[in-house]
DNA sequence: ATGCCACCTTCAAGGTGA
């Protein structure tokens, strides 16, 4: 089956180039970032005649995570346990019943962070440490996850075209990749590390500055599996062609493929 | 150093993103 995962810069603006997308590349579950709207405005009719099964957890304007599910969705909850003020729609889990059990989706928008030496920047580093605690009380059920999102993180300098122009950066932070490394070492699997790991394979470029031709992106979104998904991952795939579409996001979606 | 683009709200222009 194919797990998506895509960050779409609002899913009413975005509708048509969805539908295209989603009718030409089926996956089974999809998790969606940056819907920008409020649960009520979400496009269900559209997505249920695709046979897809929705949990969303929206807000007006900004933010809004949501999961698509051609199987069934058992249970679902929204928002990263660890902050009761936290009001921003950025994360959402669901449990759905595959044919060889359940499986576990969280879809992730984890905040930017800019500019560095602000509050945005301490929400950022905060809200990481809280989805790194909850990865691991996750990870003692000892079951098949899938953290699938916008990291907003630039782990690598292969996971963009010029370090240099990202030093002071909120997402080339020192912090931020040692919070990112240490939610790996809580034995999570990269899916595009796993089967891929090509440097320069990006998930995002900028609406600005021409950065698309120019092939001047970064690689941001990511699929992480626990142990018991990682060993029924079967390949991983960056859907480039999705930022040449018509009204595209700035993100494509990355895809894992599990035999499940 | 800023805007470059594209989105939001709600009709004018400022906030936000990465």
């Amino acid at each position: 089956m194919k797990i998506a995962s895509w960050n779409v810069n609002s899913v009413r603006t975005r509708l048509p180039t969805l539908l295209q997308w989603f009718e030409q590349a089926r996956p089974d579950i999809a998790c969606l970032q940056e819907i920008k709207c409020q649960d009520e405005q979400f496009p269900r009719d559209e997505f249920e005649a695709l046979g897809y099964n929705i949990a969303v957890h929206g807000q007006k304007s900004y933010n809004g995570v949501a999961i698509l599910s051609k199987y069934p969705i058992e249970e679902y909850t929204c928002g990263l346990p660890g902050d009761p003020d936290d009001d921003h729609a950025r994360y959402i889990e669901a449990v759905v019943s595959t044919d060889t059990g359940p499986l576990r989706v969280a879809s992730i928008y984890l905040p930017n962070g800019n500019p560095k030496d602000t509050p945005k920047f301490d929400y950022k580093l905060d809200w990481m440490h809280r989805l790194n605690a909850h990865a691991q009380s996750l990870m003692t059920f000892e079951e098949k996850l899938v953290l699938a999102g916008d990291y907003n993180v630039i782990f690598r300098d292969e996971d963009c075209w010029d370090p240099a122009v990202w030093t002071e950066d909120a997402l080339y932070a020192k912090e931020v990749r040692d919070a990112f490394a240490a939610l790996m070492w809580s034995g999570l699997t990269d899916a595009y590390m796993a089967k891929d790991g090509r440097a320069h394979q990006y998930t995002f470029w900028d609406y600005q500055r021409g950065a698309w031709p120019k092939g001047h992106g970064i690689h941001i979104d990511h699929i992480l599996l626990s142990p018991q998904a990682a060993d029924t991952l079967t390949g991983v795939e960056i859907a480039k062609d999705a930022r040449a579409m018509e009204k595209p996001s700035d993100h494509v979606p990355i895809i894992a493929e599990l035999d499940i």
